[in-house]
DNA sequence: ATGACAGGTGAAACCTGA
């Protein structure tokens, strides 16, 4: 099975690369965010004629969630329990082939002294809680735009950052709690060292100095990890026409759930 | 130190992003 999450940075205008990412790759499932659409401006027409169906969290011009696959989607959830702004679209559950795939899209928080700031913190505490929940009920798969650089290995200058979000260890220590509750960085697992980045500025030409985070994560559920075959972006789809900021994530698990 | 790019809204200038 291939997963893959991407945040598109607006869907309507991406729908050409997403397009092109699902006959270049053919996933099985498609975890989007930052789709930036109301509930009506979701293309389910143009996903339906490439072969998918779609499960979306949509809240108008900002932020903006789906999952999308070639089968069916089970038992859809829309909205994570207990986040701190619920009519911000950033969550979206449904239940493949038996696994539980989540689309998140976490706050970005703007600055540590924003009030953003306190709720993002919540948001993690509330995403937090959620996965352990899921955890308890089966199999897992989280793909999303966590907002969070985990270490400072995946920043292209930690020094630049300081005083940043993204990488405080208010942010770091709840997304280390998550993985602590029994979920793996599938990137990390195979990659232990070394840069990752998926998200590149689209100022300064960031991308061709390679100045990047790795931001979009791959947290699968533990009695998954063996079946991991590969995880890694796909670069292309951060060159080209109109790409968006963040490059898409590829996760490939054996066939077998659990 | 600052701005740099892209998208949404809505029809200019401002907000958001990370």
């Amino acid at each position: 099975m291939l997963a893959v999450t991407w945040n598109v940075n607006s869907l309507r205008a991406r729908m050409p690369r997403v397009l092109e990412l699902l006959d270049t790759h053919r996933p099985d499932v498609v975890l989007l965010q930052e789709t930036k659409t109301a509930p009506e401006q979701v293309p389910h027409l143009e996903l339906a004629a490439a072969g998918y169906q779609v499960a979306d969290h949509s809240g108008g011009r900002w932020a903006g969630v789906a999952v999308a696959a070639t089968t069916d989607l089970a038992d859809v959830v829309v909205g994570l329990p207990g986040s701190p702004v619920p009519d911000q679209a950033r969550w979206v559950e449904a239940t493949v082939a038996g696994i539980r795939f989540v689309s998140v899209y976490v706050v970005n928080g703007r600055h540590p002294d924003d009030p953003a700031f306190v709720d993002k913190l919540a948001f993690l505490d509330a995403m937090r809680d959620r996965l352990r929940e899921l955890r308890s009920a089966g199999p897992v798969v989280v793909g999303g735009d966590v907002n969070v650089a985990p270490a400072d290995v995946d920043v292209w200058n930690p020094a630049a950052f300081r005083g940043s979000t993204h990488v405080t260890p208010h942010e770091r220590g709840r997304l280390a709690g998550m993985l602590d509750l029994g979920y793996v960085d599938a990137v990390r697992h195979l990659q232990p060292e070394g840069p990752a980045f998926t998200w590149w500025d689209y100022r300064a030409g960031a991308f061709h100095k390679g100045h990047g985070l790795r931001i979009d994560l791959f947290l699968v559920s533990d009695d998954l990890v063996e079946g991991i075959r590969s995880a890694g972006i796909d670069r292309g789809f951060r060159k080209g026409p109109k790409p968006s900021d963040h490059a898409p994530l590829l996760l490939e698990l054996d066939g077998r759930a659990g």
